[in-house]
DNA sequence: CTAGTGATTCCCT
DNA sequence: GGGAATCACTAGC
């Protein structure tokens, strides 16, 4: 039996949960970003989990800052931040507030307004690479930092949302060590993805960078 | 495999 | 205030 996907948006209370809990949850979820244009949306395939200031990986780590000052906010908001000169990257803001846990989105599936995703993805060669990794997917999305602190569970009709989508049963979900993520914060496994999916992104270990000479 | 982009933060002065 | 190091990465060879 195939179940259809809940289109009604996730509730604020989804994100008010520690980050571990919601990470996995969020396998199978739809994010929407909706344009001019149209909506795109796409099936979550692979997050990471950051639980805030506990967590060595996390931009929270070392407390407040202007820049991750969303992660200290209410759940249910988007963080985004600018990364490799190039890039952006988004997260979703979990629960409890005070402790600024964010779920990073790695990957996802393309499910609704591809065309529009492959306009803003010249370089991707197939449909599955469209949003292959993080920076992947917000470019797919069409998200930049101007969409930092939108909230994705505001009662009326915002740029992004998350809906209910179909959840991944646990025994399809797997994890492992975060990408990129060096010293402390390594040990946790807290990368999550469904299993044999052709849009989750390669693994690969943290480089240190060689100092200029 | 490597180059490369620039915001952000940290550690001084 | 300034300079250096860092960074949850991608594109292109």
């Amino acid at each position: 039996m195939i179940a259809t996907p809940d289109r009604t948006p996730l509730p604020r209370e989804f994100f008010d949960r520690p980050v571990l809990d919601v990470a996995p949850d969020l396998l199978g979820r739809i994010v929407v970003r909706s344009t001019p244009d149209g909506p795109i949306a796409l099936r979550l395939t692979e997050v990471e989990a950051y639980d805030g200031e506990n967590d060595p990986g996390s931009h929270a780590y070392r407390g407040r800052t202007a820049r991750n000052a969303v992660m200290f906010g209410p759940p249910g908001h988007v963080y985004v931040y600018f990364t490799y000169g190039m890039w952006f990257c988004m997260n979703l803001v979990c629960g409890p507030e005070d402790r600024a846990g964010g779920v990073l989105l790695r990957a996802g599936e393309i499910v609704e307004g591809a065309e529009l995703a492959r306009a803003r993805r010249l370089s991707a060669r197939n449909d599955k690479e469209l949003a292959k990794g993080p920076a992947r997917l917000a470019t797919a999305l069409g998200v930049d930092r101007s969409f930092d602190g939108t909230d994705a569970c505001a009662p009326h009709d915002t740029p992004l949302r998350v809906l209910g989508g179909q959840p991944v049963p646990a025994h399809q979900v797997r994890n492992g060590r975060r990408t990129g993520v060096a010293g402390e914060g390594a040990v946790h496994p807290w990368r999550y993805w469904i299993a044999d999916d052709p849009t989750v992104s390669p693994y690969r270990a943290h480089v240190p960078r060689r100092r200029r000479s």
